[in-house]
DNA sequence: CTGAAAGCGCTTACAG
DNA sequence: CTGAAAGCGCTTACAG
């Protein structure tokens, strides 16, 4: 392994300079870092993350936190996220670590050691619920974090997030004049997600606009209440008006696909929904969905967290709105 | 914080006692290794992992390494694999650090400065690919690893897998014992991925116990050629006799599924996947799926990458096989 | 513009 | 059974 101290020796400088000249440290005259860095370069010198770390009283990474209790499915979203943060962090030559856990009090221990043990001072939540106890324990922390999503209440702090109400009238606007609906129903889950509500304004708003009646269902997964399917059901049969489908995300679309087919075998409802979790290869020509651009909500969180005080510190607030968009629709 | 130092002053012990005694070292005599770690737990003592580190040269992380082409679909499973390495690596006090990226460049970049800035020495590969440069590139190295899936040819390392001939098999069984079958069908990509194969296999040793015809489609995904769509409903129209599918995973099964309805409008036939990969409410009563365990594939991945030399080196190649299962069916 | 020296918080060979 | 000292590879205040 070569470090500083080699290079110094190699070149007759000391090991003071050398460090300084790759850290491009102005106090360095421009052709000893030029020369520096060629040396370096020529000897394979890769820094000790480590001893850095350890020098600097923090690490070089990014910790990562997985919501506790999330549907498999969502899994495809975080994915895509961790895509669009790996390749900026590497950009900046930061690594990152993940907390993932079955239950609260393990990702709380998980967390807790990234803070004191690994001296991790920037964090990324791929998530944004209320009453967090992992979101709380970090704030009083003396670190710096960003949530995918927005921040729910009165509550203030750095984020990233979709338009969901743009998102929600883009999808609704897209099945009226692409898909020539005239009554599109909206159809959620009983969670009452942030983005739900979003995406529910966005529906209204556009229908408004052209003096649609809306018509909901919300869909409740609770058990010994009748079926998903037969919630369903009973929803196409008592408005048998609608006839397309602005859905939460992606699988209550699939659902309410295959509840449809099965009441009215042969026939089909132009359903969209949100996220592209779907493989494309399984996409029937009546499902779509709106792309919410998870690599970019990656990409734009990380260039948050690294924003300098400065810049936001006027902003109570910060956040960064990433677009959506519709295959083959102009939003 | 507080440090070893600060610990050795308030007992009046030296830092190299103190620092022996929290690792347990057993020269230090049975009550003062107690009284130092009581006294460690009073104070709120944290070791500094980079401390840690520099002076093992050696990062108490794992990288794991992510495949760069991998369906979305895939995500699902290897985030129920990170949740089983995380518990694992916790217990250890080892962290979880992950490379992913959208070009082979990019994850060996990743890899490489894992290897030789972070000094980190275990790995964890989500996939185990033929002629990976990855996988070749890290063999190289001074460091241990396993992969998730077994080494394909003749190829020889550390691995956990599932027994896929034998899910194929219980899969086929499942079929015909508890759904009636008796024409199952076997549908797969035209990857030949390795699981296919050990599948298809265990679906063929099945079929031949009963002395039935088996069936078989690859689902092309090539662009020009006719849809896999296309694809299906000529395989159904030409082998009317098929009346359960076994598919090499759950997407695969979803798409015949849908298929199959658009044909036959009402009607459906038993379909098993693999993965467990959909959300179970969105389980329909003819839909299956043969659970393979991501959580136990990453515990024991963690636990194989933590044995030493010592106790596998007689053994070649050492793996562990994780059970399956299939909901409300003993295999 | 460059350098000598101290320090970050651990571990461990050496000494007793 | 316990301790003093050196070292891991960096950075940076201090000095010139």
């Amino acid at each position: 392994m070569v470090t500083i101290k080699d290079i110094a020796k190699k070149m007759k400088l000391s090991p003071s300079t050398v460090s300084r000249a790759l850290n491009n440290n102005p106090r360095i005259g421009e052709k000893t870092r030029r020369q520096v860095h060629k040396y370096a370069k020529k000897m394979g010198y890769q820094p000790n993350y480590n001893a850095k770390n350890l020098t600097n009283q923090e690490a070089n990474s990014v910790g990562i936190i997985f919501p506790v209790n999330n549907r498999v499915v969502d899994n495809i979203f975080y994915v895509g996220i961790l895509r669009g943060i790996n390749e900026e962090l590497n950009r900046r030559n930061y690594v990152l670590a993940i907390a993932i856990g079955d239950s609260t009090q393990q990702v709380i221990d998980n967390v807790e050691s990234m803070i004191h043990r690994a001296q991790i001072k920037k964090f990324i939540f791929l998530y944004s619920h209320q009453n967090d106890k992992i979101i709380d324990l970090v704030r009083k922390e003396a670190v710096k974090f960003v949530t995918i999503g927005k921040p729910v209440d009165d509550q203030k702090w750095w984020y990233v997030d979709n338009d969901n109400v743009a998102a929600g009238e883009d999808a609704t606007r897209f099945l009226i004049e692409k898909k020539k609906s005239k009554n599109p129903a909206f159809v959620e889950s009983v969670n009452n997600w942030p983005y739900e509500d979003d995406r529910r304004a966005g529906y209204i708003k556009e229908l408004s606009k052209t003096r649609k009646q809306p018509n909901f269902l919300q869909i409740s997964q609770e058990h010994g209440l009748e079926t998903e399917s037969a919630q369903i059901k009973k929803f196409i049969d008592e408005h048998p008006q609608v006839d397309s489908v602005v859905a939460t995300d992606d699988y209550i679309a699939l659902q309410f696909d295959h509840s449809y087919k099965d009441l009215y075998p042969g026939k089909a409802m132009n359903i969209i929904g949100f996220n592209n979790s779907l493989p494309s290869d399984l996409n029937q020509p009546n499902f779509f969905s709106v792309d919410l651009n998870a690599h970019a909500m990656g990409t734009q969180a990380v260039d948050l967290l690294f924003k300098n005080q400065q810049e936001t510190e006027n902003i109570s607030s910060s956040h960064l709105i990433v677009e959506h968009k519709i295959k083959g629709f102009k939003n």
